[in-house]
DNA sequence: ACCCGAAGTTCCGTAAGGGAACCCCAGTTG
DNA sequence: CAACTGGGGTTCCCTTACGGAACTTCGGGT
């Protein structure tokens, strides 16, 4: 399908697609957040063909999302969020909560989440990070930045 | 590629994935609330084929995520976020946030956002709806909800 | 010596992306 | 009035990536 890259743009969210971007990579990372780590665990998970398992598994370590270690005397691998990687999580929340509010329906959310902080239930809001007010579409201007093209 | 639908999971972030998941959708969604909004334009800025940009409209359209608006007499249409595609852009941020982190290396962010609120530039920082405290992959445990399969 | 289970690898058929050419429609120019 | 233009697609063919199932490899257990 020669799918083109987008890594050359000179946008963070294009560079991000590259990473995350292919069809299965951000649920590979959602089972492995959910503790879901193992080959056969996350093929039998999603019915996702073994070999683009392999594959995606191999870009995301590549990119250092996912580290692949052993758990056994065994060739048997397990693999893990680095931090680079843990980071990507609330990207998954935030694609959770807009599916939550738009897609769940009658039903109510399949997954709820319990922030330690407090305990409560939750879910994930963005806010600006100098200020702590809310921070959505309609809320900023976008700047070239130094990196810009 | 007969591609696996992901809409029947009992997950929020496949449902997501099933409506903005597809190569190319997040970024004609930025692209549109970056004000680029006409068929030409946002084909040329990505340098995506006719043919999917075709697809990937109507698809976003069919999902309520955009709008196809008239702006002349003659048939001539700008697409525009509708409040569920506005409501995605917190994703394309977080996204963004997380290129300018791990990827942007030297040069640093192509692009910054200023925030209306306080006038600052700053970047989106997911923070617990209850709590108001930093929501991050550690900080929740996964509960079932009610929509669980 | 045989079987098993985890983690891939290989192979084939089909469908999706890339790219270029073509089409339709409403002005607008000569 | 005929030809031209420019936006917004549509059609065609080619290549590549996905889906699915079968096969392989490597240790360990019985």
């Amino acid at each position: 399908m020669q799918r083109t890259r987008f890594g050359d743009m000179a946008c963070s969210i294009a560079r991000t697609l590259d990473v995350i971007g292919e069809p299965w990579s951000p649920l590979i990372l959602r089972d492995v957040w959910a503790g879901v780590r193992r080959f056969d665990h996350i093929q039998a998970d999603l019915g996702i063909s073994r070999k683009v398992l392999t594959e995606r598994l191999n870009h995301l370590v590549e990119q250092g999302v996912l580290e692949r270690l052993p758990y056994d005397a065994r060739p048997r691998y397990e693999y893990h969020l680095t931090a680079k990687g843990a980071d990507l999580v609330e990207m998954l929340m935030v694609m959770a909560r807009w599916g939550d509010r738009w897609l769940a329906g009658e039903a109510g959310p399949p997954v709820l989440y319990r922030h330690h902080a407090c305990g409560q239930i939750g879910h994930v809001d963005p806010r600006c990070s100098h200020c702590g007010e809310p921070m959505h579409a309609d809320d900023v201007d976008l700047l070239p930045g130094p990196g810009a093209a």
